[in-house]
DNA sequence: TTGAAAGCGCTAACAT
DNA sequence: ATGTTAGCGCTTTCAA
């Protein structure tokens, strides 16, 4: 059987003036002869690739583990391939990754900004090449984007209104670096649902974290030397409540009968310590169907981007468990 | 000024035979006009994509995601891209795996096994393909293949050697599903400790677990009801180990000053609950930089295969923490 | 319904 | 030290 490199082509993606006949000879011969299209010249010939390239802070951090799952399972669905980079919280890998997906020529990209980026241009530059991007879970108002984040305003909301509902009567907060949007939000959050449920904002009752255990005992210290201390914590995330649960327990304060405690993030530990911790789902795997989805939506259909930029905001999960059930007299 | 395509492309990969001053002149206009070398024609040309391909079974397992920063900060450092993907441990996702790479014309494959994956020929016709694999953690022993993993067998002896060192006397072990090599070979780890301490092998003292906190649970459980009971646990896995501490808390029965307990893999949670969980780290991190170092070498010395198969056992480390710090008499 | 030919952007062999 | 040319494997326009 005698046919050209353009019948072959043809036939295998399926070209409506092919005939059934040569069709199915072809594919036949394809798999026989164990043939893949090179996708290297095909993509050099359409200028398409078919990569999306991702940009997180660490393959290390559970969250993004789960959301890049999350990635992977909406790309193996629509033919595309996942190329990953890390920042390490750095600006300067953040742009070599960057560059290194320019050279790759991806179709798109999808990116969680490092937290020592400060600066934004090298993220306009991409936009200005015309490939199109949705950052997930850290963004920055300053730029002109897709994004898809959790809405942490709602769910430090949820978690306080939680924690008042359960009978503590003076929530405190431990905040996360406010140049970061996700902490701001939070206590932004916080604030409302004192406001919404009558208690005066008082500025004793924040204390300014930096999203570690240190900063939980060390906020807990400071609370405890208040002349009127809180009775309950609302962690900006799950690392900062477990400092304030160790450094509750080495004061021999019982929680929750004493204590309430909530964080955000819902990491793996919170359900296996003692005891149990309650926190805020952020819905990583969704956060990247989402994101990519959207991307997709943008590489296939470019004439869409008239409408505007879109802000995805995922719905968090409130996670009840014992460290929040509330308190009980002796 | 005026330059063919040759000049340009030998003046930006530094060609010897191009003067100074014109690589100057050529890599100033080419940055200034935001030229990046077309990676798709240029990979068409020479046959080389400078694409590894990853699959693990799950981002979201914190061991792959440990292991994938690994392998990501050698390819940044050697100028290879990193596609991921998952096989969810399914076979059937693994074969779309190594497809989805075979297209995509990777330059060799780094993989670790998914556990649903009871025949391999799929992998053979890789090779067969002449594309270089490494396998990593999760290995088989029917191929002939490259290989990094953890010495599982010195970890569990080193786990199993600390708990008897410590003074218990009686140790059990939970295992995990004997057709994965790394739970036969943990197996065979704390056989060998007992037999270098004198310690005659008791079938009772096995339970076979399936990796998770259930196993751990109802591993207690059986040993318990013996007449001659152990007084330690060595068990395969974190997560079994975690099961282990939670059903003898439930019985109240104290760890570390009657009963010990260390578990195999470091996971996070281990230095957070109470007792603090000993353990035996598995250095992820330079699983996936061996791994990918050793497969840069495949694929850059392609002579070097006539060697034979590498095999590389990375050294455990014990971690010693409180679950397992020596019994005391009331 | 299929074939012929050109071109995507690059690089290496072969000029000069 | 640089230019010319061919070809990597695919897709598409034009022709038959």
């Amino acid at each position: 059987m005698n046919t050209t490199a353009a019948t072959v082509s043809r036939a295998l993606s399926d070209h409506p003036r092919i005939s059934a006949e040569t069709k199915k000879s072809v594919q036949q011969a394809a798999s026989k002869l164990n043939y893949k299209r090179n996708r290297l010249a095909s993509s050099l010939r359409l200028g398409k690739t078919h990569l999306i390239g991702v940009i997180i802070p660490s393959a290390e951090i559970n969250f993004f583990g789960s959301v890049v799952h999350g990635i992977e399972s909406v790309a193996n669905l629509n033919g595309y391939n996942v190329l990953l980079y890390q920042s390490n919280e750095s600006k300067e890998y953040e742009e070599k990754g960057l560059d290194s997906f320019l050279t790759a020529r991806v179709d798109g990209m999808l990116i969680s900004i490092s937290k020592g980026t400060k600066e934004f241009e090298h993220f306009e530059h991409i936009q200005k090449r015309g490939i199109p991007i949705v950052f997930f879970d850290r963004t920055n108002d300053e730029l002109r984007v897709d994004s898809v984040v959790i809405n942490d305003f709602k769910g430090a909301y949820m978690a306080t209104e939680h924690l008042i509902s359960k009978g503590y009567s003076r929530v405190a907060h431990i905040s996360g670096p406010p140049h970061l949007k996700n902490f701001a939000e939070r206590l932004r959050g916080y604030r409302e649902a004192l406001d919404v449920n009558n208690i005066a904002f008082d500025e004793e009752l924040i204390y300014d974290g930096n999203v570690s255990i240190e900063s939980g005992r060390k906020g807990i210290e400071k609370f405890l030397s208040l002349a009127l201390p809180p009775d309950a914590v609302f962690a900006t995330e799950d690392f900062t409540a477990l400092g304030v649960l160790k450094e509750l327990k080495k004061r021999s304060i019982r929680v929750p009968d004493e204590f309430g405690v909530i964080g955000f993030a819902n990491e793996q530990f919170g359900e296996h310590i003692s005891p149990t911790l309650s926190s805020v789902d952020q819905q990583t795997i969704q956060m990247g169907k989402s994101a990519l989805q959207l991307l997709i939506d943008l590489i296939e259909n470019p004439e869409q981007k008239q409408n505007g930029f879109q802000h995805l905001a995922l719905e968090p999960i409130l996670v009840c468990r014992e460290s929040s059930a509330g308190k009980k007299s002796l």
